[in-house]
This record gives C-alpha cells, sequence and structure tokens, in this order.
DNA sequence: ACCTGAACACCGTTCAAGT
DNA sequence: ACCTGAACACCGTTCAAGT
C-alpha cells in the first residue's frame, strides 16, 4: 500500500545546500539533511544513491545559478567578471565545492556560454575561446586566493580586482597590438 | 618507565601526505595514516592534535615544497608560472588542499615571495604587488580549471597556457603603454 | 613517557519489516 | 511505494592501564 511522499529531491538538495553554506562539507551528513527535510537518514537513499551523489547534485545546482548570475549580467566582460566575483563572495562554499571535484561537461559548457559570448564580440569568434580561458582563469584565481586569505597583506583588494580586470579586459582588446611572444616549453 | 618513540611527527606527515596525493582527502584517515607509520591510531595523538592539525600540517608543508620548487625555478616571470603550473599537475591533491582552508600568512609570504621578486624586476617596485598578483591569480586559476577538467573542449592546453601566460606577460612589460582603465563600481 | 585496547559518540549505508 | 528502526562497518577521539 502506497505511502504518501513525505519529501522531495529538490528539498534535499536545498537542505545540503543551506548545509553547506554555514559549515562547510563536513556539515553535510545525511541525518542532518534527513532531519532538515523531516524524515529519517535511510529515507534519503531513495532519493539520492549516496552523499557523494548528493554533494555532486550541490555542486551542479550551483554551478548551475553561477552561469544564470552570469547570464544575468550582460555581455560586457567586465560586468561578467564581476558577477563571477560577487557570486564567490555570496556562496564561498559552494564556489570551493564547483572547484573542487570534476566538472560536469555540459554545465561547464552552459556557464562558460555568456564569457564566451562576451569574449568573442571583443576579439572574433577565432579567439574567443583563448579569451575567455584567459579572464576565467584569472577571476577563478583570483576569488580563490580572495578565500584563502593570500591577498591580505598590502593595499585595497576591490582596487586590486578592478587595476586586474582593466590589464586583463585592455590586454584583449583589438588596437592593442601588441606582439604575441612565443616563449619556449 | 619510558617507551622508546615508535614514530615522529615527521613520518606522519610523510604518511598522511601519501594517502592524500592517492584518494584524496577522505583517503587520510587516523587509522591508515597510523597503519603506516606502524602505530595505533590513538598514538598519533601525542604528536598531533587532531585530524584537522594533521591536514593543515600536510597543508602547510606542501605549500613550502610549492615555495622551493618556485624558489629553484629563478626569477624569470614565465619559468615561475611554469613551475607552478607543473607543481599542481604532479601533486594535485596538494594544490587543491593549499587552495582549500584558509592560508597561514607566514606560508603565504614565504611562497609568494619568489614571484614578488620577480615581478619587481620587471615592473618596479611599488607595481610588484599588483603585478605578482595578476600572475598568481592567472597561473592558480588556470591549473585550477585544469585540474576541474574545465579546459576539455577544444585546442591544446598547453598552447593556451603559453598563450596566456604570454598575454599577461607582456601587459606587464614596461615598453607597453596601454592606458589604465578605470572601470567604475 | 609513550603505547595500547577498550570504549563512546557519530556517521554512511543496508535491509527487513511496517503501512 | 515510501518510510522506519535496527543493525553493521567504520571513523575520530578519550582514557585508564600497561611497560
Amino acid at each position: 500500500m502506497p505511502t504518501p511522499e513525505r519529501t522531495t529531491l529538490e528539498e534535499i538538495v536545498a537542505a545540503a545546500r543551506d548545509l553547506l553554506d554555514d559549515g562547510g562539507p563536513a556539515h553535510v551528513t545525511m541525518q542532518a539533511v534527513a532531519q532538515r527535510v523531516g524524515v529519517r537518514a535511510p529515507s534519503l537513499y531513495k532519493r539520492v544513491r549516496d552523499r557523494e551523489a548528493l554533494l555532486t547534485l550541490v555542486s551542479t545546482r550551483t554551478a548551475l545559478d553561477l552561469g544564470a548570475s552570469l547570464a544575468e549580467a550582460g555581455d560586457d566582460l567586465e560586468a561578467l567578471a564581476r558577477a563571477y566575483r560577487r557570486f564567490a563572495h555570496e556562496q564561498p562554499e559552494g564556489f570551493r565545492l564547483i572547484l573542487g571535484g570534476p566538472g560536469d561537461p555540459e554545465v561547464i559548457a552552459r556557464v562558460s556560454a555568456p564569457v564566451l559570448r562576451a569574449a568573442g564580440a571583443v576579439v572574433g569568434e577565432d579567439r574567443a575561446l583563448d579569451a575567455a580561458r584567459l579572464l576565467t582563469a584569472w577571476v577563478t584565481g583570483f576569488a580563490t586566493m580572495e578565500l584563502l586569505g593570500a591577498f591580505r597583506l598590502g593595499g585595497n583588494v576591490d582596487d586590486a580586482f578592478e587595476w586586474g580586470l582593466g590589464r586583463i579586459v585592455s590586454s584583449l582588446e583589438p588596437q592593442e597590438t601588441a606582439p604575441i611572444r612565443h616563449s619556449g616549453r
């Protein structure tokens, strides 16, 4: 005889995200998640294979949220970079989780799309990938090091971000015909 | 009556690093570490406060190794960037661990020193910090995204690295008098 | 002074039994 | 068809007892 469903996958993932936000991955226990959605831990295994799969779901949803934030930010490279950094500040644990595990190629493609489009508009289609990678790598590293606390010594970090952003973007703009250096490997 | 010491802190940290390297943080259990150094788990608590403290030690040692690799790499910005990336490839788990937790300011200062010195030689003392941050953020992000698998689609990744490196470094060199863009916040 | 077995609390996961 | 208590394996940590 059927029993009414007392929770949903959506609720479970949301609960896991909340727990992650305040306490990091260690705080995301199956029991804590279960309690939050009003169920016992074993019941979670009806919707989720195991804890690792749940964390992967959290990572994917968080990455898609990042993608949505970027899509909202417009098609200006600087606006995209600022939105990316803002996301890292607002959801540091989620940001770290995304960067930690291996990423789902499809999700990566979706998140990258806005940056790729904006980059294409500036440098042309065939350099778009290189340009997008340059900017994305820089913002990713900047936010990571900020979260790490590596920028504590000296100067205003917001200014450092804007300075670096200006450097990166202007190095991409076409009127700058800097010689392309080929250095040996 | 004294008992001979059957292990050392150094041995314990080395064992934890080995376990981290093949299996990630989840593989670093107190029991596994203990077994590797030939002792029972409770004995570890004579040298280490708890598991978290042990992982912090591993992070610190790994970061100092990275610093040593950089110091060996010379005082060329491009050589430093390549050495940094090589380290991330050789010890991906250690690299992720360093980037994960909060960093010890003293360790960060030590690891940054070679990049700061090389940057100062190129752009002068007063821009050295900005330049070092620009390069470090980019390499950190590049390596992180590589480990994530975010660079799987399209093109040779080594070439992308060299291309980006050339862009970054040449954007720093003094003969390039690109206008500094100030964008609003 | 260090090492150990035993014990405790907690966690992930399985499963038979309930409805 | 979903939910649960009970159970199991495993983990981090403490501590009294050994040498």
